[in-house]
DNA sequence: TGTATCCAATACATAGATGTATCGTAAGGT
DNA sequence: ACCTTACGATACATCTATGTATTGGATACA
C-alpha cells in the first residue's frame, strides 16, 4: 500500500481528467459519453468507476482545477510583470493587458471548454456563483496591474480599474469566441482579440 | 387539402418550436430528448416525426427563426428611432444605445437559448459562420445608428462605428450571461447590463 | 514463494432514447 | 353518405449509456 499504487491511480485521474477536458469541449458534457471519455484516456469505464462517482463528478473536479489554474496564470503573471519592473514609465499598457489576457490562454478547445462551462454556470446556481466569485479575483488581480500600469504613467484611467479590467476580460472572451467560430487558430485568435483589446485599452484610458 | 388542416400542421410546427426554446434553454441541446419536447408542447413523437426529420432541424429551424428575429428586431427599432427623430440634438445617446441593446431583448431562458447556440456555432463551422454573419447584420444596424447619433451631436467617436457596436454587442452579451448566473430576473438583467453599457458608451464618445 | 491488496477490466442487468411502422380518427371532397 | 387523405397516437425493435458486481492480474510485503 505504498506509493507506486498510489502514484498510479493518481495518474490515472490525471488522464482521465486531461481526456475529459478534450471531450467535453468537443461534444459537450451531455453529449460525451462516459466511455467517450475512457477510450480517449485509454482505460474503460472501469477505471472510471473506480475514481469517480459519476460524469458530474468528474465535470466538477476539472472545472474548479481549470478554474484555478486561470485565476493562477493571471495573478502570477501579474507578479512577475510588477516584479521584473515591467512597469517603467515607457512601457506599453497595450502590450502589457495582451500579456496578461494571454496568461489565461485559451486556444479552440479551451474556448470550447469554457463555454461549456459556463452553460453550466447558466444552469447551476451553486455552481454560477463559483465561477462568478473566481472571475472576480481574475478581475481583481487585472485591476491591480492596470492602477500600477497607469500609477507610473502620464496617463489615467476613464472609469475605475476594476470596471476596466471587467470590460477587458469580457471583449476578451467575446472576441476569442468569435475567433474560434472562424475557426482560426490559436495563433490568429491571439492576434484579432487583441487588436480589439487594444483599441478599448486606448479608450480607457485618456492623457 | 385546404387550409385547416395545414393550419393545424403549422400551428403544430409552432407549438412544437417553442416547447424546443424553453426545452433546449432549460437543459441544452444534448440534454433535451425529443420526448421531452413533446411533452412540453403536449404531443407525442408521433406529432414530432412527422413534422420534423430529428431533433437536429428542429434545432437549426429554431436557431433560424431566433436568428431572424433578433436581426429584425435591432434593425426595425434602429429605423423606429430615426424616424421618430429620436435624433434631435439634446438626445441621450446612453438612453438610446440601452433602447437598441433592450431590442434584442433576452430574459433569462433567452440568454440560455442563445448560449447553447453559441455553443453549436462553436462546434459546426457552417453553423457558425451563419451565425457570425447573421451578427455582422446587427453590428451594421447599430453602426449606422451610432453613426447618426454622433453626426447630430457635438461628440465624435473615438474608435469606427462597427468597431463601437461590435464592442457594445459584445458587453452587452457578457454582461446578460453573467447577470443570469447570478439568477438575476430580466428587469435587473436590464438594469445591471445597462450601467456597464452607459459607461462604455462615455468610452466610446470625446467631445 | 506465498499472500494480501489494490486497481482496472469484463460481464451483466437495466434504463432511456431513437426512429419506424402501423393504426385510429377527424376533416375535406365528390 | 362514402371515400380519401392527412395527421398525430401507439406499439415495437434497436441501440446506446449507465452503474454494479465480479474477475483477473500486478505489486508490495512477509
Amino acid at each position: 500500500m505504498t506509493t507506486p499504487a498510489t502514484r498510479s491511480r493518481e495518474n490515472t485521474r490525471a488522464r482521465l481528467l486531461d481526456a475529459a477536458a478534450q471531450v467535453f469541449a468537443e461534444v459537450g458534457l451531455d453529449g460525451a459519453s462516459v466511455e467517450a471519455v475512457c477510450d480517449r484516456a485509454g482505460f474503460t469505464r472501469g477505471a472510471f468507476y473506480s475514481n469517480f462517482e459519476s460524469k458530474d463528478e468528474l465535470f466538477l473536479m476539472l472545472a474548479g482545477s481549470v478554474a484555478e489554474q486561470r485565476v493562477n496564470a493571471v495573478r502570477t503573471r501579474v507578479e512577475e510583470i510588477a516584479a521584473d519592473g515591467g512597469l517603467s514609465e515607457g512601457c506599453d499598457p497595450v502590450e502589457l493587458v495582451q500579456q496578461i489576457m494571454d496568461a489565461g490562454g485559451d486556444d479552440r478547445l479551451g474556448v470550447m471548454l469554457m463555454s461549456e462551462i459556463r452553460i453550466r454556470a447558466l444552469r447551476d446556481q451553486q455552481f454560477g456563483a463559483a465561477y462568478l466569485a473566481q472571475e472576480r479575483e481574475m478581475v481583481s488581480s487585472i485591476a491591480i496591474i492596470i492602477t500600477d500600469i497607469v500609477s507610473v504613467s502620464s496617463l489615467e484611467l476613464r472609469v475605475p480599474a476594476e470596471e476596466a479590467a471587467r470590460m477587458l476580460m469580457i471583449i476578451w472572451e467575446g472576441m476569442t469566441v468569435r475567433g474560434a467560430m472562424a475557426g482560426q487558430d490559436s495563433g490568429q485568435l491571439r492576434h484579432t482579440s487583441g487588436e480589439e483589446l487594444g483599441r478599448l485599452v486606448q479608450l480607457l484610458l485618456a492623457e
